[in-house]
RNA sequence: GGACAGUUAGCUCAGUUGGUAGAGCGUCUUCUUGACGUGGAGAGGGUCAGGGGUUCGAGUCCCUUACUGUCCACCA
């Protein structure tokens, strides 16, 4: 197959990845024998379509996998979608209302109907997405979490923590959206600080001795209150304690209470109690048995309990109400501005009410305290590390679980009411007759359980749980969870306790955390800004595996990265960089026969690049196995493009283009292998690619994503000879640096003469100074004394003399050779005042002393030359 | 209020157990040499936020200050 003269990715990524999936390569074999490696993909919502968080996380996910997948291990990376219940559900009430139609008038049966058509329809629309970027997921096991399998977990674990006591029904204070008309767990409500006022109100005591004021950021709820508190201590109120006062807008007296929760110190040292609509205000009300008077509706309007006036107006409106009657009545003191936390819902970003209400919850202490356990011990693993300190900061501040959701989108609640007595009964099925009354007709709670309640079982209930599958067995506990800090308490959190309480293993032994992208000023991408990047049109721009690239290259553990175009250029100039050396290489390849690297005859050059790529496998194998991502990329991209691109394919030209078929054979041979270990080392950063590359390859496996990937080999690591062509190539950046001074063109050829008591070691590199200095002829004299018009190249193995005739300016020569100079000796200094010290010989590892001895020696040495070639010139 | 990050070249960022500060982009010079101008060669550019400490040696460890950001808490 001919490769063009440039990269094109649109012409195999997609039938790649379509060869990939019929192949069955994404699909592992279970070998007991072997060691597998899973990770579970964070299952993106059915509403979602792919952004640019959704790219990083499976570009890095994939590299990951694709990386294991080639040392050997049965590797399982597992897809599936999440139903997303109040993500979903808000969006297709959405499209019913554009439709004229509510979800109410569908009733909950056409509405599910409605809900699933719509899952159908667009819920396939992210895997597809996923697909685009190279993502190596097994599609034979891709899941849902309303699928039959997970609705059977979570069934049984709901079931199973009813049992024992660890998920209970009551009325508590929770997170009311009165936008999407449900309950939320504390995780899901989003606070910001908001402009609004402090409303200072007199209530008047009810023997007419006087009255207390009170502070409140929320007027509307007084219809709630059901006492006033002050601190115990507090002399104002002493003799207060125990009085009532008259609640104004209603006839209602409360009284006034004491209790250490009030600060003294704050507004006027007296808070009114609503227990309905505060959680405080609720525990206040539990200690002194006060009413619990809730004054709000479900959607944010005002009950009767507020009295008639007030009944039926929405929250806001009542506030303007309550404000304008208690001025009128003389009893609103103040309203002065005031900054503080509104809650806000995370779908729909409505503020939440806190309100009492009847709803299930999770006991969480009990199951959080072995999930610290875990952690605590290293059982699993944060990478960065950090993040176990949030992860710790949750979980040990953890309260209740709310899970219940008055939605129909969802897994709906295994508990049953009898008909008849009202018992409640809990099973995975409908129960046939009632375990007190022998009745035999239940009704099932209306409410839907809290989309993360799923989730969280989403490592072993896509693998089988709660049957014993072999899948469960063989890949559960999953190797590692790859994900954004912004879930670790919705998601991370949760598995792992619902792991050990179910599986009694952990999930997972590593949690790797990544950022988040943002966009190139450093906010967040979001639709409101309208300035997120769609990946999509990147994808059909630069291709896959630039966008991967792009994002995978240089970040760093935990942080975030901020994306833009440019970044993605990048990416496509290396790739195409490695599209063009492979070119090169394989023009070189036609009618040799190929020998096995062991077999091959080596030049320095080669032995050179053998050792590096030796080092840098190492290197990115040690990187990758500490999730080191970003700068194992980065060490490929180096080496591939400054050592192997700029230096080796150089070097190795005039052996390939040499009339002497031996010497053609050997260094085809030689730097066939380091380009296929180059594209393997590559190939889970830019899959297509580097497949793409290797398939045509006149010699190859069947696919490379199976292919071993590279290690170190100390059989081909050679550094004598590494050492000896770096001084060659120190010699060369010289010559070439002297003649960029002196504007010496590149056509014009250099005769020079070297002095060197490593005569041996430039003679071996005097093909790459023709090659890659431009010398055509070299002269060995050690007595060598310049005359003018001579110029200088120093490095510390040998000084370089190159006559220019008329090309060289004395004066300028002296500059250059000065300023050099200059260096050196600022060097020499430093290496000297570092041995001089007693301490630095005594305590430094031998091995730094020496490095500094040998450079310092390096150094001395080039001086000498420098100033030999000075006083020439001088004269 | 608490916690955690960040502060390194003009810009965006790396810097893996402390051992001579790096890359990409941009800038300047130069080269159409038979893989690549999405390229080659060369150059310039940083007292690693400030201060203190530990150490033979600190961008890296400790303390502290300042600024920026994120998360958590929620005194009504």
């Amino acid at each position: 197959m001919e490769m063009e003269k440039t990269y094109d990715p649109q012409q195999f990524e997609d039938a790649l990845y379509a060869t990939w999936q019929e192949k069955g390569y994404f699909t592992p074999k279970i070998d007991p024998k072997k060691d597998p490696y899973t990770i579970v993909i964070p299952p993106p919502n059915i509403t979602g379509q792919l952004h640019m968080g959704h790219a990083l996380n499976n570009t890095l996910q994939d590299i990951m996998v694709r990386y294991k997948r080639m040392q050997g291990h049965p590797t399982l990376w597992l897809p599936g979608t999440d139903h997303a219940s109040i993500a979903t559900e808000v969006k297709i009430v959405d499209k019913l209302k554009a439709e004229g139609k509510s979800k109410e008038e569908l009733g909950r049966e056409g509405f599910l109907k409605a809900a699933w058509d719509w899952k159908k329809q667009y819920g396939g629309r992210i895997v597809e997405q996923l697909k685009k970027l190279g993502s190596s997921l097994d599609w034979s096991r891709e899941a849902f979490t309303m699928d039959e399998k997970c609705n059977k977990a979570v069934k049984r674990v709901f079931v199973n923590l009813y049992n024992k006591g660890l998920i209970y029904r009551g009325s508590r204070i929770i997170n009311w959206c009165p936008c999407c008309k449900t309950a939320l767990s504390d995780a899901e409500v989003e606070y910001s600080e908001q402009d609004s006022f402090l409303w200072n109100v007199k209530y008047p005591l009810s023997d007419g001795s006087g009255s207390i004021t009170v502070a409140t950021t929320r007027p509307e709820t007084m219809f709630g209150d059901t006492a006033v508190a002050v601190h115990p201590n507090d002399e104002r109120y002493a003799d207060m304690i125990g009085k009532t006062l008259d609640l104004p807008l209603t006839d209602r007296k409360i009284p006034v209470v004491a209790d250490e929760y009030v600060e003294m110190d704050f507004g006027s040292g007296a808070v009114k109690i609503t227990p309905a609509h505060d959680p405080n205000d609720f525990e206040v009300g539990m200690r002194h048995n006060l009413e619990v008077i809730r004054v709000m509706n479900d959607d944010g309007t005002m009950n009767e309990l507020a009295g008639p006036a007030f009944c039926g107006l929405d929250r806001m409106e009542a506030r303007k109400k309550v404000e304008e009657e208690l001025t009128s009545l003389g009893l609103l003191v103040k309203k002065e501005p005031y900054k503080h936390n509104v809650g806000e819902c995370y779908r729909c970003h409505s503020s939440v009410e806190p309100i009492i209400s009847k709803q299930w919850f999770v006991k969480m202490k009990p199951l959080a305290e072995p999930a610290i356990k875990v952690v605590k011990d290293g059982e699993i693993e944060f990478i960065p590390e950090r993040f176990s300190k949030v992860y710790f900061g949750w979980m040990e501040n953890i309260k209740d679980w709310c899970i219940s959701r008055q939605l129909w989108w969802g897994h709906r609640i295994p508990a049953y009411y009898c008909e008849k007595c009202g018992e409640t009964v809990v099973s995975e099925e409908t129960p046939a007759v009632c375990p007190k009354c022998g009745h035999t007709h239940f009704k099932q709670d209306e409410d839907v359980l809290d989309t993360w309640f799923s989730s969280a079982l989403w490592p072993f209930s896509t693998l089988g749980y709660p049957e014993k599958t072999e899948d469960l067995a063989y890949f559960y506990p999953t190797s590692v969870l790859i994900t954004a800090y912004d879930i670790i308490f919705f998601w991370v959190a949760r598995m792992i306790f619902s792991g050990l309480e179910h599986m009694h293993q952990i999930p997972f032994s590593k949690v790797m955390i990544h950022g988040i992208v943002r966009d190139k000023l450093g906010r967040k991408m979001s639709k409101s800004l309208g300035n997120g990047i769609d990946p999509l049109l990147v994808i059909d721009k630069y291709g896959a595996d630039s966008l991967r690239f792009s994002l995978a290259n240089g970040i760093a553990p935990g942080g975030d990265t901020r994306f833009y175009e440019e970044k993605v250029e990048s990416a496509r100039n290396f790739i195409n960089k490695v599209w063009n050396a492979s070119r090169f290489v394989m023009m070189n390849l036609e009618g040799v026969t190929l020998l096995p690297i062991e077999k091959t005859k080596k030049t320095i050059a080669d032995q050179w690049i053998l050792t590096r790529l030796s080092e840098t496998a190492k290197a990115v194998n040690d990187n990758l196995e500490k999730y080191e991502i970003g700068l194992a990329g980065a060490k490929l991209y180096d080496f591939v493009w400054s050592e192997f691109c700029d230096w080796y394919i150089e070097a190795i030209k005039p052996s390939l283009y040499s009339s002497d078929e031996t010497i053609k054979q050997n260094a085809a041979s030689n730097i066939y292998y380091v380009l296929v270990s180059v594209l393997k080392m590559l190939h889970p950063y830019i899959p297509f690619v580097t497949e793409h590359i290797y398939q045509n390859l006149p010699i190859h496996e069947e696919t490379i994503m199976l292919s071993s990937y590279p290690t170190e080999r100390s059989d081909l690591s050679f550094p004598q000879e590494k050492a000896e062509f770096e001084a060659i190539m120190d010699i060369i950046k010289a010559i070439r640096n002297v003649r960029a001074e002196m504007n010496v063109a590149p056509s014009k050829k250099l005769h020079i003469t070297v002095k060197t008591d490593k005569e041996e070691i430039v003679r071996k590199g005097e093909g790459y100074l023709s090659k890659l200095a431009g010398v055509e002829s070299v002269r060995y004299d050690s007595a060598y004394v310049p005359e003018k018009k001579v110029s200088s190249a120093v490095t510390s193995a040998a000084a370089i003399f190159i006559p220019l005739g008329d090309l060289v300016d004395t004066e300028k020569e002296i500059e250059r050779l000065n300023k050099e100079k200059a260096a050196v000796q600022k060097e020499i200094a430093k290496s000297m005042s570092m041995l001089n010290n007693p301490g630095f010989v005594s305590r430094a590892p031998e091995t730094v002393v020496n490095q500094e001895r040998e450079r310092l020696a390096a150094n001395e040495e080039k001086l000498v030359k420098i100033e030999e070639n000075l006083k020439n010139l001088a004269d």
